[in-house]
Parts: C-alpha cells; sequence; structure tokens
DNA sequence: AGAAAATTAGACACTCTTGTCTAATTTGTC
DNA sequence: GACAAATTAGACAAGAGTGTCTAATTTTCT
C-alpha cells in the first residue's frame, strides 16, 4: 500500500526531466513553426526522447500547447515581479537608476528567450485562441503595468517626477525604453546588448525630460503647499 | 497580329479582378492561420473561385505567399508616403496639428487592414524568410524614419521643437503615440477610434514635454544666435 | 454567332502528420 | 537479482492538404 501511495506521489526523477525537456523543446518548436507548422516527430527529436513519450505525457498537440503556454506565462510574470522588485523607490541619481532598472527590465523580461518566445507565441496565435493567454493578460500587463505606475506615482509624490496620470506615465515608459528595439523584435531578432542599452539610455533621457521633476526633488513639496 | 499584341499586353478585364480577388483572399487566410495553416481551397472559396484558378495565377502556394508580401509592402509603403505628405511644416497649433498627424499616422498606416495584415505577416513570418521582408526594411522603416527625422528636424530649426538626435525623436515620436494600443496589436485585435486618438493625443502630450521649444518659437532663433 | 481563352468541378496520386498500438528494451526500486 | 514502470522503435490506419489532369462549361473578344 504504502510503495503505491509513494509511486502516485512521487513520479521517478528521470519523470519530470523528460516531461520539462518536453514543453523546452516544444516552445521553441512552437514558436518558431507556428502550431500548424509544429510537428511533433521534431519536437520528439529537439527533446531528446521518442513520440510515443510525448503523447504519453501531455495526451495530444493541443495539450502541450497550451502547457506550452502555461509554463511560459507562470515565468515571464515570475521574471517580470522579480524585476519590478528592484524598481529603485528611493533614487540617489535618477537618470541613472532609471536608465539601470529600464535595461534590467529589457533583458530580464523583454528580450529573454522566455519573453521573446511568449510574444511570439501571443503574436501568432493570441487572436485565435484568446482565452488561451487570458491568464497571461489578467497577471500580466494587468497587474504589472498598475504595479508600475503606482512606482512612478510614488516618484512623483517624493518630487522626483512630474506626472498627471501614472498608468500613461508608465505606458510611456515601456515605450520610449523599447522605442529603438521595434524593428527587431517584429522581425524576431536578439537585440545585442549595446542595442539594448542604447534604446534605454536614450529612452529614460527623454521620459524624464518629459516627466522629470520641475524643480529640485527637496524644493517641490514646500512649493505644493503653498 | 494585332490582335495578339493587344491579348498580351492588355489581358481580359475579369481576368485582373480574379488575380485581386485571390491575393486579398490570400492575404486575409495567410495572415489569419500562418503559411503553414493556410489552406488553398479555404482561399478559393474566400476568393470565390476554383482551386484550379489559384494555380493558373499564381503557380503554387509559395509564390502566392511571395505575391501577397510583396502587394501588401507595396500598399503600406504607398499609405506611410502619402500620410508623410501631410505633416505639418508649418504648424499654427504644434500640438493640435501633431495630434492630427499622429491620428492619421495611427489611422492609415498601422492600424488600417493592410498595416495591421503586414504587421502580422513580419511577425509570424519574418523569421523563417527574412530575405523575404527586406524589400520592406529598406522601403518602410528603411526610409520613412528618415524622412520623419528630417521633418523634425526642420521643425526644431524653425524652432518648434528642441532636439537633439532626430532620428531618435523619430522613433520616440512612434513610439509614444502607440503606447497604448501594444497590447491590441499584439493580440490583433482592431482599436476604436477614440483608442486610437486617445493614444495619440496623450504620446504627442508627452512628446511636446520632452521635446516642445523651451520658449516660443520666434525668440529662439535670436537667443540661438547670441 | 463563333473562336479563343479562362474557369470550373471533380477525380487523382502523392506526401505529410497525427494519434494508436505492440513488442522489445531500458531504467529505477526494493 | 527481480519486479514494475517508463521508454523506445517501428508499423499502422485515418485524415488532410498539395499540386496535376481532364472534360465540360462559361466568359470574352471579334
Amino acid at each position: 500500500m504504502s510503495q503505491t501511495i509513494a509511486a502516485d506521489i512521487l513520479p521517478p526523477r528521470g519523470h519530470e526531466a523528460k516531461r520539462v525537456a518536453i514543453v523546452d523543446a516544444a516552445m521553441a518548436v512552437f514558436c518558431r513553426e507556428g502550431f500548424a507548422g509544429a510537428n511533433i516527430d521534431l519536437i520528439a527529436a529537439e527533446a531528446g526522447v521518442s513520440r510515443q513519450t510525448v503523447y504519453n505525457h501531455h495526451g495530444d498537440k493541443e495539450k502541450l500547447f497550451v502547457a506550452v503556454v502555461h509554463e511560459l506565462t507562470e515565468r515571464c510574470n515570475a521574471g517580470i515581479f522579480a524585476t519590478l522588485a528592484t524598481f529603485p523607490d528611493q533614487p540617489k541619481d535618477i537618470e541613472a537608476d532609471l536608465v539601470a532598472y529600464a535595461e534590467r527590465m529589457n533583458r530580464n523580461c523583454i528580450c529573454s528567450r522566455d519573453g521573446k518566445f511568449l510574444r511570439k507565441l501571443i503574436q501568432t496565435e493570441g487572436e485565435r485562441y484568446p482565452e488561451l493567454f487570458a491568464e497571461w493578460r489578467e497577471n500580466g500587463p494587468g497587474t504589472t503595468l498598475p504595479a508600475l505606475a503606482a512606482r512612478f506615482a510614488r516618484l512623483a509624490f517624493a518630487g522626483h517626477l512630474t506626472i498627471d496620470d501614472p498608468d500613461v506615465t508608465a505606458r510611456h515608459f515601456i515605450a520610449l525604453i523599447n522605442a529603438e528595439l521595434q524593428i527587431e523584435f517584429m522581425m524576431g531578432i536578439q537585440p545585442s546588448q549595446e542595442e539594448v542599452l542604447q534604446s534605454a539610455t536614450n529612452g529614460v533621457r527623454t521620459f524624464l525630460r518629459a516627466y522629470g521633476a520641475r524643480q529640485p526633488a527637496s524644493r517641490q513639496r514646500e512649493t505644493a503647499l503653498a
């Protein structure tokens, strides 16, 4: 009896390893070829596994695709939240701090392997399976954009920025730090470290020209009260 | 002899009409389903034509796809240049004029049916067939971004703007006026007129906070000379 | 009306892919 | 070493899609 329970609860180590290998390989193939163009034989070969094992683990192609989207969504959201936690709430040099943050954002969330894959899947299959990406919409932009907006509102409250609408500010921040990477994103090209940094630097400079404090942070609160 | 020449040079009216209908239908299906998922029977049905006629006109699936990309690229570039010609070179109210221009840009080039289709094809197939979109890269962003940058440089020279790098300015302009439409673009959703206008309005406001003239345009030239 | 060209429906061979099945082999556990 | 579970290769049926061919029909031009 006890061994039956153990077998149910704790699958062999190699088992889970193969499941992950299959999902990882499927990720790459689905992203490269699209759902219709993806080939189970190719996925199996890329995972170093027989085709039958793919079916044993995931049932059929559609279920495998759902598993891929789910895994990717979780990984990307985790990365975004981890990066959000490094937001410079008490900046010493606001320009340098925001550039560093923007570069982390680009590198870890948007230009990462997972970020690129998720973006591509949303672009290619989002229109056909909108409910599949509902989880992403809610826990992704739906949660992180307001969170980012709150950080900017706090910076404004502390006198480091001058903003009207924090949500618009957050969207403009994201748009500006990626402004020079748009063509690479569309074509699926991985931008170089230098390009990422350049885009972040120029974006933050423009961001601060628009939203920077009009006077030194220390004096702004007094003036606002007067 | 003369009728032979006429037949060679001037194909029957219905003939060309069907060719266009086929390309239009193929556009929609390739964009919706991707190259691998697209079905010639479906394209023929959507064009109101028999499958054999599709093969008569375009040879095979791949050639049809190339024809679609080519047609789409030409149409979109034509639209962009037409819109670029309406740039406000002598603005009366720079904010209102730029908002109107931004809205035209979004509506005619980016959110249009053709714009959406081309974007989707680049996203889904650009990685696999990069040479196919070389024409777009050169005549599209490669030509229009510098052209837009030149317009901004001219506005700066006339004292309406304060800019460092015109190319960066142009990219930031595009990024800002689309900042609030990113999720719709990714999911392939058509934004409403109001959303387009809203994004353009907020984007131009931020753009001018960053790049607007620091003093009235009339006085700036004198100061620069002093 | 009559000739030439284009279009159509349908059948067809061929290829590719999915998902299932089976028997043999490997892996992991006790 | 023995037993159970997982994995593997290979064959297989079923279905879908591409591209070709043919004969009949329609359209177009003169």
